[in-house]
RNA sequence: GCGCCUGUAGCUCAGUUGGAUAGAGCAACUGCCUUCUAAGCAGUGGGCCAGGGGUUCGAAUCCCUUCAGGCGCGCCA
């Protein structure tokens, strides 16, 4: 519908002689205004050094003649406001049911290759809700480039080299050496959950007492692979629960034994970013636009953590990925800069990598805080999460705000089966149209995939309101892919479930007059391709009963 | 001290990238199951958009500033 008066209006203005890109359309909040309004002719008139209201009267009489439009308004400052006719709206609506899919989703990435990397939770213990956040808006960002012509490559980045997975591996050979009787200390910052235990329980059965008498420096090559591979096999297992697939998982152990740390650097150095002092080696970020340059080789010779992560990148680019997306912990944020640093050294526009922060998520228990003790190991882990609320109620909530903003979860509440958790609205609307299906069927004979054809003039006012909201969709689509925010889509769904529901309770649907029973079924059919496409999207089931 | 994020109804948050009279859910109160599913519906109240200044036809949105909260500022990962 959008895409309609959009090229409406770009005919239009050219026809007027007036260069047209980027024209701003939008949906007024008063329907009075109509269904479209646009602030264009305000926006030219300083350009055109001519009053807005005379700018929109000289649109309107280009377009006046469509039968696309009941009305075509010139209001306020300079305002026009557009109504459609109904003829046009269930002319829109019947592509809507024909076109499915392709009617809804614009092909705006032009087959763009864009990498997406979220999670990349340290192989080091179990995955806590902040990860599981990342997982929900990484997997439906996905989905929803994917929908809109990009082609996405969706990978987990497995830090299974560096300090922590051997304070891991070290964590576990204490308890190991433990349970075979022998007293050794656990590492100064090294893991205390209760994981820890089960994984030396694992090393003893698979290696019995070989380790026993010797010390860890001996052992740690198989020790710390053998721990962060059952971690790494703990996470594979809660994100396959949660319904969250990974196409590839890049290994940072990989990127230095390939040597790619290496030819980063040297990359870098060739290309003057790279520079020796007092000792170290350091990477010029300052050239743009970070607080200071970053060291990336230590004086005593090791490479800090951002070498690999450079390492890391410039792979990604290499690969020939057109657009990158991370997705961090916002208690990352600092990063950005430094990251968008390398991208730009490496002769990359800034902005072809863009992280996306994801806000912590706190628990609560019927309105009080739960605590968490990282230190303790003490953590509401995303798997008990997932056990205790399923795993479509936990995306939909970890997507219903802005990722960058503040998450409160309470468990009760997401447990209670009720009008409170806005997961079983959308869920239901779309039950409930297959429940109308069914008794289409049964009473009728009508199956509602079989007909195409209705005599939409049957629609009434309240049922056209309905379907401008469906036609409304292919927008709010695009929108969240642009800005790269899933919470739009949560946000419309809950929108057009909220107008579906007082809609089936004023009217039957099923009834004696057989062309209003076609009509009626042909909407919700439309509802229902909208409410499908979109819980896809945020990686919540459609059920068809609940 | 410097930087980033946040501040909107009692609570949790949206606000179409600067548009017209500010929105939803929850909580509170009142009603509705002989019906295609009550996981639902109908109705009622609720606001100095943290404060101040500016930019312009027009600001919750952009700029400056103050206040409050969170996070980040290592040759730690």
């Amino acid at each position: 519908m959008e895409r309609k008066l959009r090229k409406i209006l770009v005919d239009a203005l050219s026809g007027l002689g007036i260069p047209a890109d980027n024209i701003e359309i939008e949906v007024p909040k008063d329907a009075l205004h109509g269904d479209f309004s646009t602030p264009v002719a305000m926006i030219l008139s300083k350009q055109l050094k001519k009053s807005p209201k005379i700018i929109a009267e000289d649109i309107r009489s280009k377009i006046s003649g469509s039968d696309s439009f009941e009305s075509i308004e010139i209001a306020g400052p300079g305002f026009i406001n557009f109504r459609f006719s109904k003829k046009f709206i269930v002319l829109q609506m019947k592509e809507l049911i024909s076109g499915g899919d392709s009617f809804i989703a614009e092909n705006i990435g032009r087959g763009k290759r864009v990498q997406i990397e979220f999670v990349s939770a340290n192989p080091t213990g179990p995955m806590h809700l902040g990860h599981g956040r990342g997982a929900a808006v990484g997997a439906a960002l996905s989905n929803m480039l994917n929908a809109a012509g990009y082609s996405v490559e969706k990978e987990f980045y497995v830090n299974d080299a560096g300090r922590q997975v051997k304070l891991l591996g070290e964590s576990v050979f204490a308890r190991y050496k433990e349970l075979l009787g022998v007293s050794y200390p656990l590492p100064e910052d090294g893991y205390r959950g209760d994981y820890v235990g089960d994984v030396a329980k694992e090393l003893k059965n698979e290696y019995g007492e070989q380790f026993k008498s010797i010390d860890f420096d001996k052992a740690s090559e198989a020790v710390i692979d053998f721990a962060y591979n059952r971690m790494l096999d703990a996470i594979k297992k809660d994100l396959a629960d949660f319904g969250v697939h990974f196409d590839t998982w890049q290994s940072e152990k990989e990127l230095y034994s390939l040597n790619k740390v290496q030819q980063a650097l040297e990359d870098l150095r060739g290309k003057g970013f790279v520079f020796d002092n007092e000792g170290a080696v350091w990477f010029k970020s300052t050239e743009f636009g970070d607080d200071k340059d970053r060291v990336v080789v230590k004086n005593n010779g090791d490479y800090t953590y951002f070498a690999p992560d450079i390492a890391y990148h410039r792979d990604k680019i290499l690969r020939g990925f057109d657009e990158l997306i991370d997705i961090w912990g916002a208690d990352h944020h600092g990063y950005v800069p430094r990251m968008q640093a390398v991208i730009q050294a490496l002769g990359h526009p800034k902005d072809s990598l863009k992280v996306i922060l994801v806000q912590m998520v706190s628990l609560l228990k019927a309105g009080q805080p739960v605590q968490m003790s990282k230190r303790a190991g003490e953590f509401i882990t995303l798997r008990e999460v997932i056990d205790d609320i399923g795993p479509d109620t936990t995306k939909f909530l970890f997507l219903t705000r802005r990722s960058d903003s503040h998450l409160e979860v309470d468990i009760e509440v997401a447990k209670a089966q009720s009008s409170e958790n806005p997961v079983y609205y959308v869920q239901y609307a779309h039950a409930r149209i297959n429940s109308i299906f069914a008794k289409a069927k049964e009473e009728a004979g009508l199956s509602a995939e079989a007909f195409s054809e209705f005599d939409g003039e049957l629609l009434n006012d309240e049922e056209l309101v309905l379907v401008k909201k469906l036609l409304l969709y292919p927008m709010v689509f695009k929108n969240a892919v642009l800005a790269r925010e899933p919470h739009r889509i949560t946000y419309y769904l809950q929108e057009l479930a909220g107008m579906f529901h007082p809609y089936y309770h004023r009217h039957k649907v099923v009834t004696d007059d057989a062309e209003l029973t076609k009509a009626r079924l042909a909407l919700c059919v439309a509802v229902k391709i909208v409410l499908k496409h979109g819980l896809e999207m945020l990686g919540v089931a459609a059920p068809q009963k609940m």
